[in-house]
DNA sequence: AACTCTCCTGCATAAATATGCGCCCCAATA
DNA sequence: TATTGGGGCGCATATTTATGCAGGAGAGTT
């Protein structure tokens, strides 16, 4: 498989651009506006992919959400549904698949608060230094998420 | 067909409101947590409910956009894909489907500006006094449906 | 009342999207 | 080099959503 784009990244950058041109009214439009500009993914990636990037689909077809500056915020508000603490442990919940690009974003957000994080398919475990840090982890999650755009 | 609500308006404001309390993760789910309340339809009268409300589904389900205090600027960001015009007439491009609703709100919207608008599936033509107002209401359109939320 | 028009809806089905499973590739380790 | 582990991807298919068509109800006309 060879193209000017290599990673899986690059073509969702890519994906967001062939959006804004007009292609993304399905994701066969898309799959077709990609092959044109010498990438082939079936449209089974182009799903994944999309899910990835948060993307939406209403009547007028896909949208992707603009980020902000804080990328924490924008995951959370995407992909977070609830977030409980238990002892020093935290909990939460996603869609399905939403684990993973939620846990990437509160890996890289540099919080010294959380001693590390296990994500698993619609679940998060934080592990937290203190019973009371993960109480405050929930208050701040929960007031971020709703800072955020759309939540669901 | 009996129940409390009996309008397709009034049925369309429950569905928002199970979409609120989680039952927006499919439409099958919808026409469920509907036939809960005693409201009997389809998927497929849903799936048009949905395309009226401009619900837009992603990874965590349908949402449906919160309303403006314009609902001409909420129509034009929601449904408007291109403005032109041609001599007195302007025409409006719309996604499939939509140039009922977006005609409607036009008609509502109570400007002086258009003597008339004829609404077909995805296109709206309106006819305005002179070529000149056909001209601004271009421009006006363009402008009112960025400051809208997403074009998509 | 009979007719016409316009919505609104369901039915059946087409179209679009998501996903379980398995393969392949690459990096890390022995 | 052989082995192992994880990620990304395609294939086939399940699931979900959209839609052409036709029927029925209500408003306005003749």
């Amino acid at each position: 498989m060879q193209s000017s784009i290599s990673t899986a990244a690059e073509r969702r950058a890519l994906v967001v651009e062939l959006i804004g041109e007009g292609h993304g009214s399905s994701q066969q439009s898309l799959v077709d506006a990609l092959a044109a500009r010498g990438i082939d993914i079936t449209q089974a990636t182009l799903s994944r992919d999309l899910r990835e990037l948060g993307a939406v689909k209403g009547a007028a077809g896909y949208v992707v959400p603009a980020a902000s500056a804080s990328p924490l915020v924008d995951a959370l508000g995407r992909w977070l549904v609830s977030a409980r603490a238990a002892q020093n442990l935290v909990v939460l919940r996603t869609p399905p698949g939403g684990a993973s690009p939620l846990a990437v974003a509160l890996d890289a957000s540099g919080r010294t608060d959380m001693l590390g994080t296990i994500a698993g398919d619609d679940t998060i475990l934080i592990i937290c230094p203190a019973n009371r840090a993960a109480r405050d982890l929930v208050a701040d999650f929960d007031r971020l998420a709703r800072s955020a755009g759309v939540t669901a």
